[in-house]
DNA sequence: AGTATTTGTGAACAGGTGTTGACTAGCGCT
DNA sequence: AGCGCTAGTCAACACCTGTTCACAAATACT
């Protein structure tokens, strides 16, 4: 699994990279890839399972933490971040295979996203300023939030995985585009006759 | 180059594309390729380049109709996605392609994304409320819209040709988040002493 | 210590891969 | 009508691909 995103990291996309390629990377034999999968797409997916597993448990921890609403954001962002430095080969695999990938690759990967919406609109449904708002609507308001996450987190992907100050600046303009979000949000609230 | 489409779009990303099945495709000797293109990779550069350029073109006519601020975004956001639909496969190339790429593919296009900012920023600049604020602030309120945009772009392209109804929905929810960003724009001016 | 299960090895297969070189049909142009 | 160029063909090459099978080493378990 090493030698995958190793290769993926480095090379081409996980769908492009032979089963030898991999084995020979991890300095075993070809058919000594059969005793642990049956398939280069059942590396995919065990791969996939395991960029996500950790990560969901974290963000979870975070989220029960129960801080303030806009501490509680930045929070998060926060720790997924980090998350995804400290693996960014993992998700330099995820990345590619988002739009690259098998359908069923990507259908999981879009629904790991989807979840990453829910929860952050649930989140926000906490916010005073948004308790009477339908789910529908806080979805909508979701979304673009997670959508800024994932462009930047492929963004920071590009750069050089040593490039500190690249990231920071990037960091900041992220947080200065959810900000505008949020006002968005807020002044959606005090103008609704506008909104249909 | 319509073989080399045709099998992206129904099958592998175009890395993952031999040679010899593109022309096998295209009912071609594998070596009458070598007539037309030195390299796989060349083939894709100039795919890259045909998906662009008359998409840039209609873009700019569109822009140069000087239309009143709010109707000028909506007319840019339908012709845009009207010349996506009718060039499918090319963007599920370009899409496929802007993460799982080779290096140069995927500067080229995302160069082609910060152009798209760079003309939404300088449209923003003229409309009456915005006029004094700076460049660099126009900017990073335009690109969560183009980010938009590309995020909408590609759920599109993972529905089903001829879904009318989803992809009108998708339009709707597209629609009410380029809304919700400038809302929170207008906002933005009015509370400048929060931006620090 | 001895068995059973897991993990890795080696050789071999049929088929797909990029690229070469010399050769030919089709076309535009004068 | 005839020259010249473009686009296509054919055969061949060395190499890489996934997968098979029977066999050996290593490890876990009692």
């Amino acid at each position: 699994m090493d030698a995958a995103l190793d290769l993926v990291a480095k090379k081409a996309p996980f769908s492009s990279l032979s089963l030898r390629e991999v084995t020979k990377r991890a300095g075993v034999v070809p058919t000594a890839f059969y005793r642990h999968f049956p398939d280069m797409s059942a590396l995919g997916l065990t791969l996939l399972d395991e960029s996500f597993r950790t990560l969901r448990q974290m963000m979870r921890e975070v989220r029960q933490q129960e801080l303030p609403s806009e501490r509680m954001i930045r929070g998060s962002m926060d720790t997924f971040f980090t998350y995804v430095r400290n693996n960014r080969n993992h998700f330099l695999f995820v990345s590619k295979e988002l739009y690259g990938g098998s359908a069923t690759m990507r259908q999981a990967i879009r629904r790991e996203i989807r979840l990453f919406v829910s929860e952050l609109a649930m989140d926000m449904s906490r916010f005073p300023f948004l308790v009477d708002v339908s789910a529908e609507d806080l979805q909508m308001m979701a979304s673009p939030v997670v959508n800024g996450v994932v462009a930047l987190t492929q963004e920071m992907l590009e750069l050089d995985e040593d490039d500190e100050t690249g990231q920071q600046e990037m960091l900041l303009i992220a947080e200065k585009q959810v900000r505008l979000i949020y006002f968005g949000v807020a002044l959606w609230r005090s103008h609704p006759d506008t909104n249909t």
